[in-house]
DNA sequence: TGATCTTTTGTACGATAGTACAAATCACAT
DNA sequence: ATGTGATTTGTACTATCGTACAAAAGATCA
């Protein structure tokens, strides 16, 4: 007879735990955290309500979890690609590589769970717009020394950009990445059909190569706004 | 004796429908649609919750009327500078006044709503992220039009652009936009102080010219990427 | 097998949700 | 001042929410 695992942390044969975790995941990921009963996740995993309270808790210790489950492979992912990245010599092409080590693990996976990069990059999207405050804690707390990584990382391939626009440039960056994952039908509606936003693959590309040329734009702190005139006048 | 109104179409001194509308679209827009209840609304709003049923019917009532009041304004608004855009005259420049129709609008506001523009493309963004389906509705039918004819100016300043990746970039400028609203603060965490998300002018600035320069990059739809070296350059 | 621990189930409780509706109140033309 | 229609109030109803908890069921090992 086989017999692996010790008593102290088997779960049943079918592992409702997991199954929670990925109805919640899927539903929160749509619908939001609010629109989302404990209930409905229940259904949605084939399990009782009150497993749902046994297993976490509460809600909000259901959506921490789910983040636990995510943010440490994920984060070791993207450090690794940004290590790799940092080796790359051409600056041009490290910039790129830097950029794509930050959005590919946002799109796929970043360990066991397969496919699971793309719905909890939405998730934590959704999460952000509600305002959540389990996800505010935890983001702020485990992605801004990421995020600070990749800044860095970048001012290195542009030193002659300020830092702040490249904040701010980043900060776009994750914005259009969120989106992309939020709506992807808008992408398909728009080009009529020609493209299809919901490819992983093509928003990767077209990100990757839109967020570097926003990158390499010329600054514009440089108080020096005489370049251009005001091009806008239609008010009365 | 002052009498300008007529009994028909008067309300109250302190005009309690407004009141409501205001403290809804500020609460769905910071909160999202589900995590506020209709006496959430009515309390902001100094009213009782039953008010909130007579002047809109219902909670998704109320927000249809949010919409139904911005998107003529704003649209109306973009609408006049994208003419506006349209007749400069170099194409680098009309490209920069497209970009800037498309987004000043949305920080600002389009008519007698002081300031109401950043908050209502706000709630657009929480409302997408939620999947409201009222929002849905209304978005599909109302901006998908004003979307398609900034689309439409972006690709005749940039003919050698592939319209597929417009779309895509136009997209992201959305959700750099909805970003930029949705959690400023990030900005300025990230920038430690140096640049504040929350200003506007700044915010435009920035938006503005990363997107420009997004949409300047050379196009990837060009079915073989072998090592390409980007042409974009910033010296002079 | 029986004892013990883990997991699942079923049910219930208090809180709050959206909404309906009658009564009270107000503005204003007559 | 008074009647009338537009608004506001107060309250109540039903549904559903998150969560607690005891009992049932399953698993593990002496």
């Amino acid at each position: 007879m086989v017999r692996k695992p010790t008593s102290k942390e088997t779960a049943r044969k079918p592992n409702m735990r997991e199954a929670i975790l990925a109805a919640a995941e899927e539903l929160f990921a749509i619908n939001g955290f609010n629109a989302v009963s404990v209930r409905d996740i229940a259904q949605a995993a084939g399990a009782n309500p009150g497993s749902v309270t046994y297993h976490f808790k509460t809600k909000d210790g259901l959506l921490l979890e789910i983040y636990r489950r995510h943010c440490g492979p994920m984060n070791l992912r993207r450090s690794e690609l940004l290590a790799a990245a940092r080796r790359v010599r051409d600056l041009q092409d490290r910039l790129e590589a830097v950029v794509r080590a930050y959005v590919v693990p946002a799109f796929t996976s970043g360990s066991d769970l397969a496919g699971g990069g793309a719905r909890f990059t939405r998730l934590r999207a959704v999460m952000s717009a509600e305002g959540n405050e389990v996800a505010r804690k935890i983001i702020a707390q485990t992605f801004d020394d990421t995020s600070h990584a990749f800044i860095d990382a970048i001012h290195e391939s542009l030193p002659h950009i300020p830092r702040t626009d490249i904040v701010w440039r980043s900060h776009f960056l994750l914005g259009a990445l969120y989106y992309s994952l939020v709506t992807p039908d808008r992408v398909s509606r728009l080009s009529r059909g020609e493209a299809d936003g919901g490819d992983a693959a093509s928003a990767i590309e077209q990100l990757v190569q839109a967020t570097v040329a926003s990158f390499q734009a010329p600054p514009l702190d440089h108080a020096a706004p005489a370049r251009r005139r005001p091009v806008v006048s239609s008010k009365t």
